[in-house]
DNA sequence: GAGAGTGTAACCAATTCGGTTACACTAAGC
DNA sequence: GCTTAGTGTAACCGAATTGGTTACACTCTC
């Protein structure tokens, strides 16, 4: 992935953080939620509302999985900047008087 | 500013989204924290504590500086997250068991 | 001195983050 | 069949955070 995909504005919806990490590291090292959430420290339950994309991935989630995995804490944090934008790009824009 | 820059990891702290705000904005457009707080629809208070880097930027304020200059929500979205990364790369890391 | 703009403290409501406990479901093993 | 591990998710709860209201003191500039 380059930088330029991580930062750029979709078309489509991105991946939820949650969604890449069931499939890129539980999947890829036969984890279980289980014992995913024993490794990094939280409970099953936000391990499981997470990979399910029911929770963000806040700075502390990305700084465990960053920890555990050897990943950047960057990667983490910018997929959940990249959902985040496009979840406000494709949400009723606030009311706002213009500047400049 | 390149998508690069926004994205790697700086050698420096990055300024704070709010900082960037006071600098960029209010002192390009010759706008008081008082009228700029009116025009974004926040209380004086609150855009005090974002132009002095107190609070983050959040999603919504995102939105609402996005709404109200023309640039991209993107832009603040990612100022956050560089800002949000640096901070944790600086941070003492989680105590977490290794995976993969 | 009067007024506008500012930083910030005290206090508060609403929301969010994450944890604890519990329940029901599935799939795999004996 | 029964048991066990793993799972999704609901109810509840405490701590932290977001953002607003009000108020006060300070610095400017007329």
């Amino acid at each position: 992935m380059t930088d330029t995909e991580v930062l750029s504005a979709p078309k489509f919806k991105p991946s939820h953080p949650g969604g890449i990490f069931k499939r890129q590291v539980l999947a890829e090292n036969n984890l279980t939620v289980t014992e995913a959430a024993e490794r990094l420290g939280i409970t099953r339950k936000h391990m499981s509302n997470f990979c399910n994309e029911h929770v963000p991935c806040s700075v502390d989630l990305a700084q465990r999985i960053a920890a555990a995995t050897g990943s950047g804490v960057a990667m983490w944090i910018n997929l959940q900047a990249k959902y985040d934008t496009w979840v406000a790009e494709h949400s009723e824009p606030p009311k706002v008087k213009a500047i400049g």
